[in-house]
DNA sequence: AGCCATTATGCAACTAGTTGCACATGGCTC
DNA sequence: GAGCCATGTGCAACTAGTTGCATAATGGCT
C-alpha cells in the first residue's frame, strides 16, 4: 500500500491537482513508484474521504475544473506512521531475464537486438537522472532534507549505471546466432 | 503475462509437479520471477486447459497424489514466440525509496535501522548468488546455453552489489537525528 | 456561432498478484 | 486404530495495477 502514501509525500512538499501530481510523478516520484492518472484520481477520491487530505475551498467542485488537495494533520500522522514502518526489498521481477533464461532453452534469436534496444533506453534514463543531479544537487552541501533526495536519486543513477553495464558485459559474451 | 512463460521455461528444464515447480522457484527462476504455490496452481490448470502442457499419464488424478507435467508442442512454440517478443523494461518500484522521500518531509527516525536490516538481507542474498556461482559456473567454459543463464545470475549478482553499496554509502551520509 | 485542441476529472472493466484457508493421502507413533 | 505431521493440490476472496473510454470547461481559430 505505497501509492496513497506517495501521494501524500508529494502534496506536503506542495498542494497540487490530480493532473499535475501526475506530471511530477512522471518526473520524480514516479522514478521509482509510477502511477496512471486514474489510479491517482482514485486514490485522491479515499483520501479525501478518508479525511488524509482536503480540496482547497477555492476551487468550483465540478468536472473538468481543478481542484487542488492539501494534506491535513491526519494525513501528515499516517505519512509519518508508515515512514517509520518496516518493509522487506521487494523481489526483483524483470521480464527480460526470463526472456534469457527462456532463450537458454527454446534458442535467442533476436534476443541481442532486444538488448541493445533496453541497452539505449537505459542509457537515456541514467542521462536524465545525471542531467537532474547536475540541476538539483551541483554542490555538495550536506542540509538533511536534502542529502535524503539526493540519496535516493544516487539510487536511480546506480541502477541504470548497473542495467548499463549488465547489458553491454552481456552482449560482448551472446553466443552469434 | 510473464508467469505462463516462466513455468514453460521452468517444465522444459525439467518435467515437475506443483509443488516441485514451487521450490524450484524458490531457489533459481524466482529471483526474478516469484510466485506461491497457489499461483502456480491456477497457473498449470490454464496451461493445461490451454493445451500447452499435460499431466504425465502415470499419476492418478485425485487431489493430494502428486501430479507431473511436461510440456506440449503447442506450449514450446508458445514460449519461442514469447521469447523473441519485446518488452519495456519494468519501473523500479521500491517502497524503501518511497520512505527516504517521505522522511526528507516528515522526519527520519528510525529510518537508518530499516537501512541496516536491508543492508544485512542484501548481503546474505548477494552471498547466496555467489555460491551458487562458485557451484555452477566454477570455470568460464563458454557453451550457448551455460553462457545465458551465467548472465541471469550475473544480473542478479550486479543488483544486489548495487544494493549493498548503496545501503552503505547512504547510511553513511544520514543525518544523525 | 461552430469546431477543435488542450487541460482536467473521473468511471468501469479487466488482469495480475496476494492472502487465507480447505482438503486429500500416506507414513509414523502412541 | 487414533492422532499427528509432512507432502501435495487447490478454491475463494481480496488488493493493486492497467486499459479503455467518457465527460466537462476553456480558449483560440475561422
Amino acid at each position: 500500500m505505497s501509492l496513497p502514501h506517495a501521494i501524500l509525500t508529494a502534496l506536503l512538499e506542495r498542494p497540487s491537482s490530480g493532473l499535475e501530481l501526475t506530471r511530477r510523478f512522471d518526473k520524480s516520484i514516479g522514478f521509482f513508484w509510477s502511477a496512471t492518472h486514474q489510479q491517482i484520481y482514485r486514490e485522491l477520491g479515499r483520501l479525501e474521504a478518508s479525511g488524509h487530505i482536503r480540496a482547497l475551498p477555492q476551487a468550483g467542485p465540478a468536472r473538468g475544473q481543478k481542484k487542488e488537495y492539501e494534506v491535513l494533520a491526519a494525513g501528515r500522522a499516517e505519512l509519518e506512521r508508515w515512514t517509520a514502518e518496516g518493509s522487506d526489498p521487494r523481489a526483483v521481477r524483470e521480464p527480460l531475464l526470463l526472456r534469457l533464461r527462456a532463450a537458454a532453452v527454446v534458442g535467442s534469436a533476436g534476443l541481442d537486438a532486444e538488448l541493445r534496444r533496453h541497452l539505449a533506453l537505459h542509457r537515456a534514463q541514467l542521462d536524465d537522472y545525471l542531467a537532474i543531479e547536475r540541476h538539483d544537487f551541483p554542490s555538495e552541501r550536506a542540509d538533511g532534507e536534502n542529502r535524503l533526495q539526493h540519496a535516493v536519486l544516487r539510487a536511480g543513477i546506480g541502477l541504470e549505471t548497473f542495467w548499463v553495464e549488465w547489458l553491454t558485459e552481456t552482449l560482448d559474451a551472446l553466443p552469434t546466432d
